[in-house]
RNA sequence: GGGCCGUUAGCUCAAUGGUAGAGCAGCGGGCUUUUAACCCGUUGGUUCUGGGUUCGAGUCCCAGGCGGCCCA
């Protein structure tokens, strides 16, 4: 990302382009599918851009902890001991256990299951049968999972089992199953998996629960859930450790589910309107398609040095030239940059490619497709997110670049064309000016500064310079601006959209400009590809593109405060023996 | 990359520079309607690592690791 910045083109210009788009939106059966590109700086992964953080939103509603709650600690020795310290008490007592087992000739860890129910479906069918009718059927189940917790009354007891994200709890009583098969009921630790048959039954305080009468183990489990009450608190290890989190976190599970929903709908949505799925090169030769420093790794076979790609741009857009005319990708980029509360470095984004459409056409595109999602997973269109209401639905706003930046900072970049005079502007208002070499960059700071955080409601940010998108197609009205959107809903960019420059000796010059911003020392300019030009030399119909970093939108719908949080295994530095 | 904060038992947390503790978990005992079950007893520590100051360091100092927040 990094471009953005981008003198707003004249108003003429924009406001025609905002009211074609607007009329444009609604009709034009052969628009729609425009597919766009725009990814070129994809969700933004710039740096300097995140600001204000706070603390992780809590996991569940516990009573807020305050600035200790990061507290942690002994993450080493503990580890180390996790990996089998001698002096683990209580590993060894569940050795123990699984010695003994197999000693009686139990496997601790059978092969087969057998049949069972799934726990949602039983909760579902009998929650609201009373208990009397309950105990005249007496429904007999199967049912597996793991063991949440116990409790123990002498010759009685009660354990929670926990599958498919439902609990249920079963009880153990000793008349009934017996001193042999009660003692090996007693020697399940919480953990353990196990399957259990009985009857349903509804206890006093009105409790399903599964009266054993048949019990297999199925898993030992050699060390203890985090504490039942407090959970995971431990940031560091919630996330080193994060099958406890999801186990112990309520939440933590709800958000990889929404995760799952919002790409199915996604994938439903673009295959419904004629898009293909495909998939490009993760490995390359050279990287490009945004504006990131890329990793690079070595191909032992070629002895050759080969990088993660920072973008699917080129490549579905070799595949646009090649006649697939709707395509989309769902990946993973992979930028060399820091991680902050709206980044990792290795990120999911969604691209989508169409011919014959241009980036009004990609803003009807992801309107009509991220309301699709929202819809399809929240039921409305309302979210809330950081106490905030954001509301998805209807017509969003299109902004000229140019035009907000003057609203928030009271500066026309327009009428300062190049970087010192508009410096010079910036300190006039007692503003800051960073440390933006170029004009474009300049504009950027500007822009991420006063305007970004501002933009909570969904909105489109319009008319960026072509200084900072060497991708896209100029505008016909201003040759200074090029057909460029991005989107941001509460303070983030979520897509990313252009008309796809292809006109290949344009493009030409447009990587003969970022070479000499390289040579300058922007480590994100973009490399030269000829391989691509080549490509482009060929033919490309006019086409529109569209990159939306999923994450950031999982944040939005999940009310997530930090990326890292809808990311199953946010990158870690790995822990090691200081 | 910089600043600040944090790091103590498996987990959640205490401990004026003077014997490292509690709850949960574990172990032993009691208990047939609990669901943070309860009651009695009890095991468990290289206080992140390495140096230093001190009669004495979890505590103070220096360096490092990891994490968090903010900034770049």
């Amino acid at each position: 990302m990094g471009a953005r910045a981008g003198r707003a083109g004249g108003e003429d210009g924009d406001d025609r382009r905002r009211q074609e788009g607007d009329r444009l939106r609604p009709s034009d059966p052969i628009l729609y599918p425009a597919s766009s590109a725009a990814r070129e700086g994809s969700p933004d992964r710039g740096r300097g851009r995140q600001r204000r953080g706070r603390p992780v939103r809590r996991p569940r509603s516990l009573p807020a902890r305050g600035p200790a709650q990061a507290r942690r600690g002994g993450r080493l020795r503990g580890r180390r001991r996790r990996l089998g310290g001698v002096s683990d008490y209580e590993r060894q007592a569940r050795l123990d256990r699984i010695a003994a087992l197999r000693k009686a000739g139990v496997d601790p860890y059978p092969a087969r299951v057998g049949a069972t129910d799934r726990v949602a479906a039983l909760r579902a069918r009998w929650d609201d049968v009373e208990a009397d009718t309950l105990a005249e059927q007496a429904p007999a189940v199967a049912v597996a999972g793991r063991v949440m917790a116990i409790r123990s009354f002498g010759k009685l007891m009660f354990l929670t089992l926990r599958e498919g994200g439902c609990d249920l709890q079963i009880s153990g009583k000793k008349a009934e199953l017996g001193g042999e098969r009660f003692e090996q009921l007693r020697q399940v630790d919480v953990g353990d998996f196990v399957r259990v048959e009985g009857p349903l039954w509804r206890t006093r305080t009105g409790e399903l629960t599964v009266d054993v009468r048949e019990l297999t183990i199925l898993a030992k489990a050699l060390r203890p859930l985090p504490e039942k009450w407090h959970g995971l608190q431990d940031v560091e290890t919630r996330f080193r450790q994060r099958y406890l989190d999801l186990l112990v976190n309520p939440g933590v599970r709800e958000i990889a589910v929404c995760r799952s929903r919002i790409l199915q709908a996604l994938r439903a949505f673009l295959d419904d309107r004629g898009f293909l799925e495909v998939e490009t090169p993760v490995l390359q030769p050279l990287y490009g398609g945004a504006a990131a420093r890329p990793f690079t790794t070595h191909y032992q076979a070629y002895d050759q040095d080969v990088y993660l790609r920072i973008s699917d741009e080129l490549y579905l857009k070799r595949l646009i030239i090649g006649g697939l005319e709707r395509v989309y990708e769902i990946g993973h980029n992979f930028r060399n940059e820091g991680v902050s509360r709206k980044h990792n470095p290795e990120f999911t984004m969604m691209e989508c490619y169409q011919a014959y459409a241009d980036y009004r056409d990609m803003m009807d595109l992801v309107q009509d497709l991220l309301q699709h999602v929202t819809q399809a997973v929240t039921g409305g269109t309302r979210v809330t997110f950081r106490e905030q209401e954001i509301d998805l639905g209807g017509c969003w706003p299109r902004r000229p670049m140019r035009e907000v930046i003057l609203e928030k900072t009271g500066i026309d970049v327009l009428a300062a064309p190049d970087v010192e005079s508009l410096r010079e502007r910036v300190r006039e208002r007692g503003l800051d000016a960073g440390a933006a070499p170029t004009w474009g960059q300049l504009v950027d700071h500007l822009f991420s500064e006063h305007v970004e955080p501002t933009l909570v409601q969904p909105t489109f940010i319009v008319d960026y310079p072509v200084e900072l998108s060497p991708l896209a197609k100029r505008s016909p009205d201003d040759a200074r601006l090029v057909e460029r959107f991005e989107l941001f809903v509460a303070g983030m960019e979520i897509a990313n959209a252009f008309s796809e420059l292809n006109d290949p000796q344009d493009q030409r010059a447009r990587f003969e400009a970022q070479r000499r911003l390289y040579d300058a020392g922007d480590e994100e300019a973009h490399p030269l590809d000829e391989d691509f030009l080549l490509a482009l030399e060929h033919g490309m119909p006019p086409t529109g593109g569209l990159g939306v970093g999923i994450d950031r939108f999982v944040m939005v719908l999940t009310d997530a405060a930090h990326l890292r949080e809808v990311l199953l295994f946010p990158y870690m530095r790995p822990e090691h023996t200081g």
